[in-house]
DNA sequence: CCAAAAGTGTTGCTTGTACACCCATGT
DNA sequence: ACATGGGTGTACAAGCAACACTTTTGG
């Protein structure tokens, strides 16, 4: 049935673009691939594939994300369709471009060193290839709007953390700092958070307990969790 | 350069598809055209069309909308691509969802009677064809996610309004009361709205001052224009 | 006069923000 | 002892929601 060409159309190629976010030492960093041959050699891109006849462009990000992380549960979520006619050297290719979050700490690292990716700090980004920089900064408006909305982190940090840990990923998300007390009584208000009897001693004399986010994470609190300044 | 197939893998169908919306006699209403052939005879649809080899999908989107409503000056905004592989009957066709905002009243109502499209209530919309139920969903979500952060109208309304107007049309919108004063006094606080000396005596005895937005339409206010419940 | 919208004012509550302040502890 | 982050409390301001109240005028 895909094979038809029942409509007087011209077909295109049409590829999926992950801007894949993980967060690791205080930075919030992003998974770059380097192009290794002429035009644009030493330019960086988004990890990307085509999409295929018998998936969706999410399932074609998902098979993407596995191929090059080795995981399969990923939060994924659309950012937009890049599709300017001679957006790229080869061929005229409409690209989807997602957001993708990972845990950085449990990627396959063997994977992605073999296809010789390099995680990136957002702040200081290298030269992308084609429109790529702008597929990362309106993932990064995604993300940031994500973050508004919701506490995240399940994505992102450990199975257990310090609410500074979760401050910090705030702080790198943002690129701004938030009071450590207002924004303590401010995540716990919404219920998604549970205390646990473990502490860190490692970033703090005192020690700090650690959190998890609880099984069911409904949030209590109705509102947004960040306000828009 | 676009005929190039240089790539070995698989070309679609890429098609833009359009939630119209409008405004007009206090309702939000959608623009929506008839299928007049088997499958799905009697449904409605989104206006849509082929991506061409020479346009990005918004040229594509506003092309479609110059050829059904006679305007070019649009407010067009990318909502999401649809893509399960068997989403359309005929062939496997990607389609990026788009909304449109038009001021009813100058649109070319000849060229829309003769496509047949019929303005639907978006309180009472009839059965679509394929994901378009989705679509009108996911597009009525993006527009109120615009009318949340900022003030919108200008798109929608006549040139000149009244704050019941404006009012008027948030409730559409949002399909929820908004207490007349409160909404008066939000609404003038972002200094995007200048005020006529003529009155509008035909809703109301008193009279209502119309407004416009004025040319110089920055939002002095930095916060969002609704809050979120 | 009455109803209905226009327009303004008031009040209480919630929430954000900017802090002060004590606690615990490794060095 | 002291610096550092952990954690709690407080005081002020801003913003919202609810609603009272006055104005205007057509019917």
């Amino acid at each position: 049935m895909s094979q038809l060409n029942i409509y007087p159309h011209p077909k295109h190629y049409v590829a999926v673009d992950c801007a894949i976010f993980g967060y690791e030492e205080g930075e919030l960093k992003i998974l770059l691939y380097p192009r290794g041959f002429e035009p644009s050699l030493g330019k960086w891109s988004l990890m990307g594939g085509f999409v295929q006849d018998n998936e969706s462009v999410e399932v074609a990000a998902r098979r993407v994300l596995m191929q090059t992380t080795g995981l399969r549960e990923i939060y994924l979520e659309q950012v937009a369709a890049f599709s300017e006619p001679d957006r790229d050297d080869g061929a005229r290719v409409i690209s989807i471009a997602f957001v993708a979050l990972i845990p950085i700490h449990k990627h396959n690292k063997d994977m992605v060193r073999e296809s010789g990716a390099v995680w990136w700090s957002v702040t200081k980004l290298p030269a992308l290839i084609f429109d790529h920089t702008a597929m990362v900064q309106k993932a990064l408006e995604g993300l940031q709007h994500k973050a508004t909305n919701e506490i995240i982190g399940k994505e992102l940090l450990p199975s257990k953390f310090t609410l500074m840990q979760l401050r910090n990923l705030y702080e790198a998300i943002f690129q701004k700092a938030f009071d450590p007390g207002n924004f303590r009584k401010k995540a716990l208000s919404f219920n998604v958070l549970e205390k646990l009897n473990i502490k860190n001693t490692t970033e703090s004399k005192k020690g700090a307990y650690y959190y998890k986010f609880s099984i069911l994470n409904q949030q209590d609190n109705k509102s947004k969790f960040l306000e828009n300044k």
